[in-house]
DNA sequence: TTTATATTTCAATAATTATTGAAACTTTGA
DNA sequence: TCAAAGTTTCAATAATTATTGAAATATAAA
């Protein structure tokens, strides 16, 4: 199989579960990309490489360098900007993760926070009921942020092995 | 605070969360409703509650069964048919996680797969960086897959002391 | 400066996805 | 078997989100 055919099946794939992950298929397709090329490549050879209009890849690229993705180069004696991805794959999902943090549970424990502090007038057993779901959510969420901080430690495989002894 | 306006709030909050995890505004609307009450609620009442139309809340009504997040239930002498949420928050959470699993980790797991059983022609570097990339996804996942093992165990609290324990 | 090259912006358009609502279908009990 | 109550389906429509492409802006070398 040719290399090049292999890189395009999975920037597609990487790109269609970009989608069913909240992010945008081109942005996910440049970062499979650039994931796939040890050297940074320019705006004009991502648009090249997967058909992609100037201003699609411009504004996820900077959206790549938001999450922490990718960052620019400059070549020696070469004017345009490189952008090249970050290959260590756990800070990849660290910054993921956060990313993702950021737009699904900060908001919901934001709520949880004001309601926590809220007296509700309502029958006894729904005030109740609906006290217990705040409280479980916000045990829960709380214990999920701590199960994040494991994975920054995953990387290590010493410690990994470790952790496998633990659940058994 | 009356206690409806705080469970609307938190149904909207949740619907919106839902749309950024990829899942329809309603269908998350829904499932929040659902968990906010004790008892089962029929489709007309959820119609009701939350404004949408009988299409929507049967269609969406069917997917949170399939996700496992509710359920069928019959009140005696009632023809109509209620729905009651799971409300252990920790099952809810590894049925979430198994569906998103389903959508997001197999297809790629599956590509790479294929990839691993498969030489590519191309030039040497380029090449070998690519099997490392398979590589690492590779051995990320499936370390993934161990640590979402965790979280059927979390919800025992005993276990989750020892767990803090041992990330320190 | 000026010119050529590179980057950014954003209104218009396309593509995708969710929602409605009315009609078809199914079930129950009289 | 019939009518009423309840449920499901799905084509049409609405809403949302992504993408294009051309013009405006910025930057670097001559």
């Amino acid at each position: 199989m040719r290399l090049k055919d292999a890189q395009m099946e999975f920037i597609q794939t990487w790109g269609s579960i970009g989608t069913s992950w909240g992010i945008p298929r081109s942005m996910a397709q440049i970062h499979a990309l650039l994931l796939a090329n040890k050297e940074g490549l320019s705006t004009e050879d991502v648009m090249e490489e997967i058909k992609l209009s100037r201003g699609n890849v411009n504004i996820n690229l900077r959206e790549l360098i938001n999450w922490g993705l990718i960052s620019k180069q400059n070549k020696l004696g070469e004017r345009k900007e490189f952008f090249r991805a970050e290959h260590d794959i756990w800070t990849v999902a660290k910054k993921i993760i956060n990313e993702r943090k950021k737009r699904e549970f900060v908001p919901i424990q934001n709520l949880l926070i004001e309601l926590k502090n809220t007296k509700f007038e309502g029958p006894k057993d729904d005030v109740a009921h609906f006290n217990a779901l705040i409280k479980d959510l916000d045990t829960f969420l709380s214990q999920m942020d701590q199960l994040s901080e494991l994975l920054v430690k995953m990387s290590d495989n010493r410690f990994f092995g470790q952790f496998i002894k633990f659940l058994k």
